[in-house]
DNA sequence: AGACGCTGTCATAGA
DNA sequence: TATCTATGACAGCGT
């Protein structure tokens, strides 16, 4: 909106060049002081006439930053062109002009015959865009067949330069004179353009803009200017910000593209030595790659181990410091969760010592430590265990052989030898439970899985009660099911020994120790359910993960619809204001015009239009008839979008 | 006593 | 084909 904004203040500005050019007053100069002001330097001299000014090369180049680097307002207005460009590169909607203008001057019957031929063939040579040089010999060449007629102007609204210098302005001239024969008499003087295409406003704009050497304007509208340009500049302000924020809410699902295309604008405006905009859009940018940066560091964490984690991305779409501290909270978890492992692997080792000092500790210590381990294998039927009952109604069928196998096998439990129990530290202590345990790297096993070698003569020390009075009961209380059943088919192996040894080693277990159906039966239902355990564990964990990242992205969304909202609202509020300045900008414009009577304007009769492609005319207000039917209802169209 | 959450287990699909 | 993993569904248990 606010390059719209500009596109209507600079279509005005060569309006008012172009009007000068031709033979009407309007002089701007004040008003360009302010904003303009290198232009207006840059017009100076006798011959600008048939000077272009360098106003839209520098838009074309280096967007006025090598023309004009140290206004400010000029930079930060070519860097918005500069994202319009960009944005209109995407596709994005053009900006309508609704400025109706007509060239005013005169034109004799027998300058309507010449300039035909003169017409058609300017019309060829393009539109109007050409550089100084080939303008200038367009010139020389035109002249003698009267282009300069077209320029004519009357006595009283003459203008030196625009005997000869308007003749840069051939094309419009000619179709000025094509609407000519279609006006009124009472316009006949009026000249004005055709065609109003929207899609070359900019290249118009630039044509128009030529003619701004020629004629530094005398008249001041600068209350209308002034504030115009100085809500452009604060509207500028804006436009970056919202451009820059855009970014950032885009980031979300385009986050690579995005960045690279920051990463695009920020080589060019680094590319820049000076301007405000550069700046502001640095600032924005940085914002962005302080953003990305964030994203990447996340990445990073991922990388780093976390990768694998399914909606690890769905917690860093989440604020920037609780992803980070989520984030480096499971990094500090699988530390720690390495180190544990490391350690006790050499716990492994000292089993034996282990056991021999835990002999002389307290039982109840023991077993608050089994509490702490937080051995859900082994803890998970911690409250009073009915093997028998429980089993048999949870389990399915297929599992009933074993435990009518196992039938009795609870009190078969306290004749169970602690040979068993015993072997579960010596049997299978080289296991490397550290690399069986983490068959899935994306979740931390649960902590019994940590502590397999304390756990296991922590086990053995609590078989020493079995021959005190509440041994079995203790027991009973602490070991699962399954740990039950093996003990209770003479199995020579722990739960976490059965399920975490490799399938190799398995296999070599039920084929090396003689072990009976059901044994081998119940070794492989042991093993199946302690992976499927540890499976649902991390199952449940990642769901809950991403329910967490599910609600965080569902608040991010809805901080950032608000966000939009407060700016679509600021936006609707800033068109409005400069669509009344246009507004009063046209009727200003107007009332300064000149018909070759001598007579201003009527606003009420005639309104400027702006074509595309910079051409500014005016054009009558039609009024409501049969055979204007269309064009106006066209008009009103246009004054409806307009306000 | 019912609701709720946690956990273990089973069945199943897919790798 | 066997094994492993993931996941929905169900049930038991504790709060």
């Amino acid at each position: 909106m606010q390059i719209a904004k500009k596109y209507f203040t600079e279509g005005l500005i060569q309006l008012t060049i172009l009007l000068s050019l031709i033979g009407v007053r309007v002089d701007i100069d004040s008003y360009l002081s302010g904003y303009y002001s290198p232009l207006i330097e840059i017009n100076l001299g006798p011959s600008s006439a048939y000077t272009q000014t360098p106003f839209h090369i520098s838009r074309d180049t280096l967007d006025g930053y090598s023309v004009h680097p140290k206004c400010p307002e000029l930079d930060h207005f070519f860097a918005s062109r500069r994202l319009l460009d960009e944005v209109r590169t995407l596709g994005s909607p053009r900006f309508p002009t609704q400025l109706n203008a007509w060239l005013v001057h005169q034109v004799s019957a027998s300058d309507k015959a010449d300039c035909g031929p003169s017409s058609s063939n300017n019309t060829d040579t393009g539109s109007g865009l050409e550089r100084p040089e080939d303008q200038a010999r367009d010139d020389s060449e035109h002249l003698p067949h009267g282009g300069h007629e077209v320029c004519q102007t009357t006595p009283e609204l003459g203008q030196g330069p625009c005997s000869s210098g308007a003749c840069g302005f051939l094309k419009e001239e000619n179709e000025v004179q094509v609407k000519e024969e279609e006006e009124p008499a009472a316009l006949a003087q009026l000249a004005h353009s055709s065609t109003l295409e929207q899609e070359s406003l900019l290249e118009g704009i630039a044509a128009l803009s030529d003619a701004a050497h020629h004629h530094p304007p005398t008249i001041d509208i600068e209350q209308h200017w002034s504030s115009l340009l100085s809500l452009s500049v604060t509207d500028l302000d804006d436009l970056d910000s919202l451009v820059a924020d855009t970014d950032i809410t885009s980031a979300i699902s385009q986050d690579v593209s995005l960045h690279d295309a920051m990463v695009t604008s920020a080589s060019i405006a680094a590319g820049r030595a000076e301007g405000r905009s550069a700046t502001q859009q640095h600032r924005g940018l940085f914002r962005q790659e302080s953003t990305g940066s964030l994203h990447s560091d996340a990445s990073a964490g991922m990388a780093l181990g976390l990768a694998s984690l399914p909606f690890a991305s769905v917690c860093n779409l989440t604020g920037n410091v609780s992803s980070h501290s989520a984030l480096g909270g499971c990094l500090d978890e699988a530390v720690f969760d390495q180190i544990n492992q490391l350690g006790l692997e050499g716990l492994d080792t000292i089993d034996t010592q282990l056991m021999g000092c835990l002999q002389n500790i307290d039982p109840q210590v023991l077993e608050d430590l089994d509490s702490d381990s937080g051995l859900s294998l082994e803890s998970s039927s911690g409250g009073p265990v009915s093997p028998g009952s429980s089993e048999m109604s949870s389990s399915s069928s297929s599992y009933c052989e074993d435990e009518c196998g196992a039938t009795g096998y609870s009190s078969e439990v306290d004749s169970v030898p602690s040979k068993g129990i015993m072997d579960y530290t010596t049997t299978w202590s080289s296991v490397d439970l550290s690399e069986n345990v983490w068959h899935d790297h994306r979740y931390s096993s649960p902590p019994f899985f940590n502590q397999p070698s304390v756990t296991l003569p922590h086990k053995g020390i609590k078989e020493e009660p079995l021959s005190d009075d509440d041994g079995p009961k203790l027991e009973e209380r602490d070991l699962s099911r399954d740990e039950l059943r093996a003990r209770a088919m003479c199995i020579p192996f722990s739960v976490l020994q059965i399920v975490n040894m490799p399938v190799e080693e398995f296999l070599e277990v039920l084929d090396g120790h003689g072990f009976s159906p059901e044994q081998v039966a119940l070794l492989r239902d042991i093993r199946r359910r302690g992976k499927n355990k540890l499976a649902a564990q991390n199952c449940r964990k990642r769901k809950l993960d991403a329910i967490t990242g599910l609600q965080e992205e569902v608040e991010r969304l809805q901080a950032q619809r608000d966000r939009l909202l407060r700016e679509k609202q600021l936006t609707a509020k800033t068109m409005g204001a400069v669509g009344q300045q246009i507004e009063q900008l046209t009727r200003d414009v107007l009332a300064r015009l000149r018909d070759d009577s001598g007579q201003p304007l009527n606003p009420e009769r005639f309104t400027l239009q702006c074509g595309a492609n910079g051409r500014v005319v005016v054009q009558p207000v039609r009024r409501p008839a049969v055979s204007t039917s269309t064009g106006n209802k066209t008009d009103k169209r246009k004054k409806e979008k307009k306000q």
